[in-house]
RNA sequence: GGGCGAUUAGCUCAGUUGGCUAGAGCGCCUCCCUUACAAGGAGGAUGUCGGGGGUUCGAGUCCCUCAUCGCCCA
């Protein structure tokens, strides 16, 4: 075994081993009947592993490992989501550039092809890269979301929104994105401040006596005005309501009307209105009977409703119309003015409202359900605060426009006949079949295509067979754990959640931790963001994304896994620069040298029953301790505090004392020689370290998969047994008991030692050397705790000698600190200056002082003594002795010196 | 405008229902390449727990308020 915790050396071997055992696969008979499943959210098929994907990767591979380890029926699945308009964009982007040829040259049969051809050549990157990560999930169930099956479930989902009349076409006002020429959801959208004007123009009255100055921000939309608001409270505009304005520029007599969502504070009071063009005013003009009037175009240019505008962009018509208005007076003044511009999430350009006629889902009796599953405490958010955004979005929930000028997505299933009337179909129909409904023939399919999230809120079940009543749906639905991040709680969590109640069937089979056949997973987990060092947010265009595929390169996937999970507490951001992967680098590496040390020794003869020293019985009793606290973390993902659990008792338990310590009787064995007393107790040793090894790799397993087995594959087939493979093994549900008296002596020893050790730095006692100590201990069970375990503090504190006295004597020209069993001393070196022995023992003194000072202080207090806790009292009191013990020796030391 | 989160050692962060002298890792200082590990070992230094009020015998922890930073919604 290399002396380094090498992972490039292993880790590929071993993920083939994997998957040649077909390991990831639900077991063929679990040892319980219940099934644990995770859908794996589908990342984008144009995406690359970035470091909040291997976080989330990590946390499910976490969740299905240990789900696995306990015997469960255990499902992970995998897949990705077509990602209509980033897919689309993509290739459309690399089509013009190569071979210069647009979407509408190729038309869209041909260019559907080409998606799917880029699609089959570079869509799978980021499953590889999950593999890297040792991601164990299911890959012979890989799903994408335009699979056949996936398709026809989504054409399924449509027709029976349709039937049951929740699904709708009008002309609305929707978010049109002019880049990519589709509309896009309310949830696509984001707001950006930004540095823009305010324009405040003079709208002549009609009879020509005098004039309204309106403020805008957008002047160019004035061409599609078709009328003035102010709030109906105002007494500056009172009189106003009802009369008519002449539009400059188009010549249009416009109506003022009152409207109580007019901020009067705003601007000049008074508010043009846009009805196409501007989502309030589209409200305000429909309250109003006002008229709608398109000026823009598809491509956001001004189109023939815009008089000699016409045909100019939008940022052209805006300079335009200024120019205009001010060379016929009408510019009354510019202010600056910083205002959000409504951008799409998309293509990052502003977002244009426009009124089109589009298809939209009625959210408002769908959401209800998954309220109240929320509400129930059946649907349960981690961390807990994460319900309220979910509820808020759900209790406020807008309709939902699923059609999207796309051809990449699963084309919307309706048709017409010649009078444009309309029928859904789950088959489809073709060009001159009868309509269902009116006979008459069908002349085309919608052109459309469905959001993605359309399909993606199927997930959890469509990925199963749904909806065929397959036996998959019966075993594996509903789902038990989602992890994702909080950017798609409306988006996508929220939709699930509402389709599982729309879709999958009351009253079908349950499962474990999930009551509810239609609750498509009970637990929602919303992990944290990844940031670079300085807290901002990772992202290609700012370039300070860290590469989790590089630094697997160079850490180890489990150094990355294990360093993000101790890095993240429940859910909060973590800030995060490249050698913080360190952290875990380190902790495999330690792991890797114990285990190397352990197997090394496990050559020798082992023993049938364990040691049962001191060290034995408290490596034991840390051991059941550490396991009971892994197995409550892992049953409420809490993950860092699992990480926390085998760190400290991998580290400091294991390593810096057990390890150190079990060397002793080892050595003395060799010196001994074979069957002699003390080669039996080191063939004990052998066994106990043996077993502790054992333990442990199957609680680090689900954290540092790789390494973990790599190890297993070592362990002698005696400790082994029939487990083979560790990612097949059994849970470790408990290590026995835990042991308070072996923990209160060790941690006596420990002191000692620590004590000990304390004063040889003190003293600058070389290592080699090997001085005698001496203990004078504060009560007779110290001083028989210390001298039953005498061997082992001279091992440990590397003593040649150790004499323990209760009481007695205080040596002369001694260093020397006080333990929880009483002062230690070591012999002075003729050099050394007493005055640091002095600062040492006065520092210490001090810190105590103060101690006791607080104590006496909380003590004397009379309503501390009534009001406190009995128990917080009484050790209070145990503790202010404790503490004047110390004081008194520290004192007396100070004295001898 | 509304909501959520953060503020603890030089840095990154823990700190369970209020109760030992507030902890860890990194970094820093001293010593040590002791046959598992120098990616290591032993020891050490470092804090007005963001500010101000309040509740309480007792507040890093609960309440109010202010400040700064970040995220979300409108």
């Amino acid at each position: 075994m290399p002396t380094r915790y090498t992972p490039t050396e292993f880790e590929g071997a071993i993920y083939a081993r994997w998957e040649a055992c077909n390991a990831f696969a639900p077991p063929e008979s679990p040892s319980r009947r219940e099934s644990f499943t995770i859908m794996m959210p589908p990342p984008n098929v144009t995406g690359v592993l970035h470091m909040g994907h291997a976080l989330n990767i990590t946390i499910q591979d976490i969740v299905i490992r240990h789900r696995r380890m306990q015997g469960f029926d255990a499902l992970w699945l995998p897949g990705t989501d077509h990602a209509g308009i980033a897919t689309q964009a993509v290739v459309e982007k690399k089509l013009f550039q190569e071979k210069g040829v647009t979407r509408e040259e190729l038309g869209r049969e041909s260019f559907l092809q080409e998606i799917w051809d880029w699609k089959d050549h570079h869509g799978n990157a980021i499953l590889s890269q999950l593999r890297r990560l040792g991601a164990s999930c299911d890959w012979s169930r890989t799903k994408f979301t335009l699979d056949e099956d996936m398709s026809h479930a989504v054409r399924v989902s449509f027709v029976r929104l349709w039937e049951q009349g929740l699904i709708y076409r009008g002309a609305r006002l929707v978010n049109w994105d002019c880049k990519l020429q589709t509309a896009v959801s309310d949830d696509e959208i984001e707001y950006v401040a930004r540095k823009g004007y305010l324009w405040h123009l003079r709208y002549p009255l009609v009879d020509g006596s005098g004039h309204l100055t309106v403020a805008t921000t957008r002047p160019e939309t004035m061409l599609g005005d078709t009328g003035v608001a102010v709030h109906p409270e105002d007494p500056r505009y009172k009189d106003w309501v009802g009369k008519k304005l002449m539009l400059p520029l188009v010549d249009r007599e416009i109506p003022i009307v009152a409207d109580d969502t007019v901020d009067a504070e705003f601007g000049t009071g008074a508010v043009k209105l846009t009805p196409g063009h501007d989502p309030a005013d589209y409200e305000r003009g429909a309250r109003a009977g006002l008229p709608i009037i398109i000026v823009l175009d598809k491509d956001g240019s001004i189109n023939e409703n815009g008089g000699r505008f016409a045909g100019m962009s939008r940022e052209k018509a805006r300079e335009a119309v200024v120019a205009a208005m001010e060379d016929i007076g009408l510019l009354e003044k510019v202010e600056d003015h910083t205002h959000n511009v409504t951008i799409s999430d998309r293509s990052k350009t502003p977002i244009e409202p426009l009124v089109s006629e589009q298809w939209f889902v009625a959210m408002e009796k769908l959401a209800e359900p998954a309220i109240a599953a929320a509400k129930s405490g059946k649907l349960k958010f981690k961390p807990a605060r994460w319900e309220k955004v979910y509820l808020d979005w759900l209790e406020n929930v807008h309709d939902w426009c699923i059609s999207r000028q796309l051809w990449w997505g699963h084309r919307i299933p309706v048709w017409y006949d010649e009078d444009e009337v309309a029928v859904a179909s789950v088959e489809g129909l073709e060009i001159g079949d009868p309509h269902p409904n009116t006979g008459k023939p069908i002349v085309r399919q919608d052109e459309d295509v469905l959001d993605t999230w359309a399909s993606s809120w199927l997930w959890p079940f469509a990925t199963l067979g749904w909806p065929e009543n397959t036996e998959e749906m019966l075993r594996y639905y509903p789902t038990q754990f989602l992890s994702t991040g909080r950017d798609i709680i409306y988006l996508w969590v929220a939709r699930m959640i509402m389709a599982g109640y729309a879709f999958t069937e009351e009253g079908g089979p349950v499962g474990f931790d999930n009551d509810d056949s239609q609750l498509c997973f009970s637990t929602c987990y919303i992990h944290a963001n990844v940031l670079d060092a300085q807290g901002k947010r990772m992202s290609k265009s700012a370039g300070n994304g860290i590469d989790p595929v590089e630094m697997i390169k160079q850490y180890g996937a489990d150094a990355v896994r294990y360093s993000l999970m101790i890095l993240t507490r429940e859910g909060q951001d973590v800030k995060l620069a490249a050698n913080r992967f360190e952290l875990g680098q380190r902790f495999c590496n330690k792991i890797w040298n114990a285990a190397r040390f352990v197997l090394g020794h496990l050559g020798g003869e082992m023993a049938d029953d364990p040691a049962d020293g001191i060290e034995d019985r408290w490596i034991r009793s840390r051991l059941a301790v550490t396991t009971e606290e892994v197995g409550r973390a892992l049953e409420s993902y809490d993950f860092h505090d699992a990480a926390i659990a085998l760190y400290r008792f991998t580290w400091d338990d294991f390593c810096d004392w057990y390890l150190e310590a079990a060397k002793r009787r080892l050595r003395v064995a060799e010196d001994a020689g074979p069957n002699t007393p003390e080669a039996a107790e080191a063939a004990r040793v052998r066994r106990t370290l043996g077993e502790i090894l054992h333990a442990l790799l199957k609680l680090l397993h689900p954290f540092t998969p790789y390494m973990t087995e790599a190890l297993w594959g070592e362990l002698p087939a005696s400790l082994r047994g029939e487990e083979e493979l560790l990612i097949q093994a059994s849970w470790l549900a408990e290590a026995g008991q835990a042991d308070a008296t072996a923990e209160q002596d060790f941690a006596l020893l420990q002191d000692v030692v620590r004590g000990f050790r304390n004063v040889r730095a003190l003293l600058e006692i070389p290592a080699a050397d090997q001085p005698e100590g001496r203990l004078l201990a504060e009560s007779a069970e110290a001083a028989v705790t210390v001298s039953d375990s005498c061997e082992l503090v001279l091992w440990m504190a590397r003593l040649a000698e150790l004499s323990v006295s209760e009481g007695g004597d205080r040596p002369k020209n001694a260093g020397t600190d006080v333990t929880a069993a009483g002062a230690v001393f070591l012999p002075l070196a003729a050099e050394t200056d007493p005055a640091k022995l002095r600062a040492s023992l006065e520092k210490k003194l001090d810190k105590v002082q103060k101690g006791i000072g607080g104590i006496e202080k909380k003590i004397s207090n009379d309503r501390f003594l009534q009001n406190a806790d009995p128990d917080v009292v009484a050790s209070e009191k145990q503790r202010l002795i404790e503490l004047q013990q110390e004081a008194g020796m520290l004192e007396a030391n100070l004295l001898a010196l």
